[in-house]
DNA sequence: CAAAATTATCTCGACATCGAAGTAACAATA
DNA sequence: TATTGTTACTTCGATGTCGAGATAATTTTG
């Protein structure tokens, strides 16, 4: 590795640099742009983490009961209803909904439409904590584009749906 | 539930109307940008990983195939220089080389200078075989960017930018 | 109404990751 | 050179995820 980090060169910039030295018959230009939508990815998941554990949370228990609460009245979901919302394996909500059954923040309650399945509730406990902890995420959030004024703000938001519709997601 | 996706809505927007709904009390406007940049990475995620597939890779692999290719001939790092380069733990490391020279990709060289540590150093397979994904990963990645105007993602990459900058990264 | 197809969830083995503790080698000091 | 501290990597147990197959209930079909 001959090349160096200076001055205002990010990590991305840097490996962007060392592929045209290697491969400059590639183009590495869309890199630049992914690999900085990777690096802010993650940079998030590390601050919103941190805000989880303060409520003994994690991303996969915060991202149940928030689905849960956003429901509205009377918070009750199946597992198949939380699959589709949460994107996950079907195994991986089981294990879920384990977990936060352990921790007391839901129930599986009967559902009376069909034996095959269960609502999955928030307990009273569940449902104050997520309300408690959500307050706290929304403010890390905002903390997170602190740097960012409204009009870029707005930008940045149009261009990320682009970018969605880009890459032929939603 | 009683909302519903309508128009020009993307998952986003339908959350974040939720959100609206439920707890009117709370600034949800960070979500918008935060929850868009997620979706784009997990889309980002999915699209790439079909292209290490067809190589009999994955993320994990491409990564440290790649990292040892940019660095130059030799293309011989150490697992700490590999470490440091991907930000994954030690054992996770430790574990990617063992299934890389299990493939034949890479191989462990004593390191001269240093006998705690090794050189991970690409077999002639592995090189060959990281060029060839390489050309079609970063094909791959313009592929993913196509709906956008040279402009817009040169604007895209300055609100990321600035948007690692205001989450503390970089 | 019985059989077949579908649906909803759970089980379980495979795998990737983390990170603390262990092992071996190097470096600094007296 | 003997001791002490540091560094580099591996080991290993805990955790989370995936997804194919199993189980049980509902729905469809004849």
């Amino acid at each position: 590795m001959s090349l160096r980090k200076t001055g205002k060169m990010d990590h991305v910039d840097f490996v962007t640099q060392q592929w045209e030295r290697e491969r400059p018959d590639l183009d590495v230009s869309a890199m630049g742009i992914i690999g900085r939508v990777g690096r802010l990815y993650l940079a998030y998941q590390a601050e919103m983490q941190r805000t989880f554990q303060r409520f003994g949370l994690n991303a996969a228990k915060f991202d149940v009961l928030a689905t849960l609460r956003r429901a509205g009245a009377p918070h009750e979901l199946s597992p198949g209803d939380l699959l589709k919302a949460t994107m996950v394996a079907s195994g991986t909500m089981t294990n879920r909904i384990d977990r936060l059954e352990a921790d007391g923040l839901v129930r599986r309650k009967v559902n009376p439409a069909d034996s095959r399945s269960f609502l999955i509730a928030l307990t009273e406990k569940g449902g104050a904590l997520i309300d408690e902890a959500l307050e706290a995420h929304v403010a890390t959030q905002s903390g997170l584009l602190k740097g960012l004024k409204a009009e870029e703000l707005d930008q940045f938001k149009d261009l990320l749906s682009k970018a969605l519709i880009s890459a032929g997601s939603d």
